[in-house]
DNA sequence: CTCATAATGATTGTCGACAATTAAGTGATG
DNA sequence: CATCACTTAATTGTCGACAATCATTATGAG
């Protein structure tokens, strides 16, 4: 029962909507469905066993969380991320989780800024065994700012991070098959923020959190960069 | 033609769904569905003249932008903004539209400016016409914040807070009865916020729109305990 | 008279079928 | 040979009906 991500259990799934929503979500960030797929009703009603009803409520919901586009009469595709949504995904999540940090730094308990602790220890013995290769930019760093959204105690920026814009980070992750970098930096952010949270100061938690981000960012930049470069290098040959 | 709300005009309007789903979006926003009124599906089948299917498909879509509550085998009601949550509006829109305005200083165009500048002198006519009081604050306000997002260029952070958040906004200002307020503060603020996107002075733009949605909130705090203070006056009497 | 329980009514969830629209495939024609 | 129009197939949009769940009321026991 380790504190990876937030499912929230199983809250209630009692709509057959509800469940497909949650699988498809799954399988589209799980990359099980392919970016840029088309997605057809008949199709998935036949794999999940279900009517075109509940279906097509569960992609009006996966429509708002951003994770297929539909067009009238058309149909719906998986959305395929490009650098350019990428990088304004990173600006939304710069201007959100700076903020979240300031109100964590604001109101978060003893026992929430303990847990967050806990994450930080957990991803230290991680990349101990691992070289801080894989395992701590994925999942692991998602916990780290998931706990921050809680600490902030303001619901509607839970929801619009948890809910919404840090399955997009997870389907991005998958579609550039970007796995974790830079970890040692990040992990020293990642305790420099919580340091600035236990201190309640909110500014430094605030600036602190804006320089991650915008660093995860600008690291982004870089290896795209760096694949292009490497691509023309390739078709010059 | 003048340049109040987005509308988006008439995009397209071709789906049951998406009709009754403006409508209903109308609705809420302009109050004539009652806050925390329960909204029965048969009802609005009928009301509308659409069947239920499409219906369902728009209020899945009124959920998504918090517009409506819905409650599995139960019922949905609209949504009735308490004052914690609406101090969590600001500050969601603190973050993201201080975003905005950084980004607009970077990426905004001369035409765009220009337009920009437009509705700071069309709000000016206005308010000398109706000495600041009522029209500046409300669609207008609105109007210049849309802008500025627009100028930003980043499609993210236009669709969360054009299509989200500016609708909570309209539904808080009706179920707050909550006419402009100190107009004259906030128009020269909005002038020295298009002054330093003009200068493409991002840090600045961003400093002053932080402030200003930040003074916004402040000034609803206050109003509120004020209102508070007359209301328990008023018991003791 | 109060509280717990069961029956009833209504509403939500789900399904299958029909109509409307779009995309693709086919053939004819310049 | 390319292009255009038409036919056709498949998918999306919409509808009405049935089943499951919940709120309310009525009923009976204590």
């Amino acid at each position: 029962m380790s504190s990876v991500a937030p499912e929230q259990s199983s809250p209630e799934i009692r709509t057959l909507a509800e469940r497909v929503f949650q699988e498809l979500q799954d399988a589209i960030v799980r990359g099980e469905l392919a970016p840029g797929s088309k997605i057809t009703e008949p199709g998935l009603s036949k794999t999940y066993g279900i009517s075109r009803g509940p279906l097509r409520e569960a992609m009006r919901r996966l429509e708002a969380h951003r994770l297929i586009e539909r067009v009238p009469h058309v149909g719906a595709r998986v959305v395929k991320l490009s650098m350019k949504e990428l990088l304004e995904l990173f600006d939304v999540r710069e201007a959100l989780e700076s903020m979240a940090a300031r109100l964590a730094a604001e109101h978060m308990t003893a026992e929430e800024i303990a847990g967050l602790r806990d994450v930080l220890a957990l991803h230290e013995r991680q990349a101990d065994l691992r070289k801080g290769e894989a395992y701590f930019q994925r999942e692991g760093d998602l916990d780290f700012h998931y706990r921050i959204v809680q600490g902030s105690h303001n619901r509607m920026l839970m929801t619009m991070l948890c809910d919404d814009l840090y399955y997009l980070v997870r389907l991005y992750r998958t579609q550039f098959s970007a796995s974790g970098t830079r970890p040692q930096r990040a992990f020293v952010e990642h305790h420099r923020i919580v340091d600035a949270i236990e201190a309640g100061d909110a500014e430094l938690a605030e600036l602190l959190m804006r320089r991650h981000v915008s660093a995860s960012r600008a690291n982004v930049v870089d290896r795209y960069a760096a694949v292009l470069d490497e691509q023309q290098a390739e078709a010059t040959s």
